[in-house]
DNA sequence: CAGTGGTCTAGACCACACT
DNA sequence: GTGTGGTCTAGACCACTGC
């Protein structure tokens, strides 16, 4: 079957037009058709997805070209492939790769730590976004975002303290109780509770000097160094669903990166 | 052609022992012979390596195996594809991934800036290894490396300034004016005059007070808080080739990060 | 055992670059 | 046109999982 595809749905590239601007391979298709399942909540996280053999017959393709659209989404980590077993839509709530975005690493042992040993949510409360805010999350200045601010710590010392923003829509609900009791990762509460996967994230990262309030939280003295950290995550399609600052203290710590 | 395999170099599976414990897809076995070339400089950094069809017939396998093993390679930024054109070794030097380890940009827009606008080189000696230093470059304290010292500077703003530890063995001859002429990146003078490409790096980040030192040469206040970044960059088959500490001023810039 | 993902092959055809 | 990488297919077989 020739790349100009049979499937109904699918925007069909002008074989004989005059002009072919825009080529895209049948597995990009089949993936983004398997993405949008992936975002109308199909299959949910941790679930399986159809073999792929009963996706290839869905699409009317081959396997090979069912097994290509999945080969990217497994390497964007949207879904896990298991030998024997089938493939899962991925999950923060999974053991292996719980807190997957936290990149603060004791300086003793590259072990990951598990996460914090304890959280301490500080407030939790409907506000109206900022300018900044409403910028990142592609909202308007002054509509209904959740604020949290909350300190976690590691081995008994506070190490982290941050402010999330979430869109007030998605996350209609979410109070400092619920944010408490829950244990392990964050975003796989988001999963569980709002539907909300993150998918990527974007961080930028400087140093700044500790003022009176983060100092006083941190149990560190006004004018420490601490890393400040800004992130931007996504779910599907590139949507941002939440924001996020924190500072860290890093005389313990390191945030690890790997470059290649 | 089953997995096991036919060629002669290669350590054969045991199809019919007892215990078959370590098993390695064909592709892989390519994926080594191609990464063995790559090392002993069969094919050097910017050059084509020989067209697919003609690696199947040269290890006697399918053109989809060598693609699979291409692939894997192209993934980890060690080759580079151009369609119609050929397989290029990877290299530093090229105009598109120039930077590629710099994660520091610009707080106004998101270019990255093409690298730094000067560089100064303050130093670059041969020295003995401390511990640190040579237990970080996988050699013995004492053992000769060449240490270089530099400020680079964007917009005339001098922001970063780090040390390099090179070991002294594979950096014999490197001076303060090779470094300071080279136009482009310190990765891509490597390659040309000393045959060592960076493959993959890990950095480990803190915030810190500049001292006196510091904060005389990067002009700011004393306590400014700085990024403090260290750098373990590796060559092929994670040989570490380069340490590197480096304190980066954020008041302008920060440290961008992508989590996925 | 059957079902899943994983590997390997061989061949056809497409898109792109150079000449 | 020729040669390169890129896509797609169909079928065979392998490795892992669970019944």
């Amino acid at each position: 079957m020739p790349s100009t595809l049979p499937l109904p749905e699918l925007p069909s590239p002008d074989t004989g037009g005059p002009a072919t601007p825009a080529f895209s391979p049948l597995y990009q298709q089949i993936k983004g058709l398997i993405l949008q399942s992936l975002q109308a909540g199909e299959w949910k996280p941790g679930e399986v997805i159809p073999s792929e053999i009963e996706l290839a017959a869905r699409f009317r393709v081959s396997q090979g070209t069912v097994r290509k659209a999945i080969d990217e989404l497994a390497a964007e980590n949207l879904v896990v492939r298991r030998q024997g077993k089938g493939t899962f839509v991925a999950t923060h709530a999974e053991q292996h790769v719980r807190y997957r975005f936290l990149k603060l690493v004791p300086d003793s042992g590259d072990r990951d730590s598990e996460g914090p040993a304890s959280r301490d949510v500080l407030e939790c409360r409907r506000v109206r976004a900022t300018a900044e805010v409403a910028r990142a999350l592609a909202l308007r200045s002054g509509d209904a975002v959740v604020q949290v601010r909350r300190v976690l710590a590691f081995g008994g010392v506070p190490t982290i303290l941050e402010d999330l923003w979430l869109p007030g829509a998605a996350f209609r609900g979410l109070s400092a109780e619920q944010m408490a009791a829950y244990q392990g990762p964050t975003y796989a509460l988001f999963e569980l509770e709002f539907g909300v996967r993150m998918v990527r994230a974007e961080e930028k990262i400087r140093a700044i000097a500790a003022d009176a309030a983060q100092a006083a939280l941190l149990a560190v003295p006004e004018g420490t160094p601490l890393l400040s950290v800004e992130r931007l995550a996504y779910t599907y399609n590139d949507v941002p669903m939440e924001f996020r600052r924190g500072v860290y203290r890093t005389d313990a710590h390191h945030y690890r990166n790997e470059l290649s």
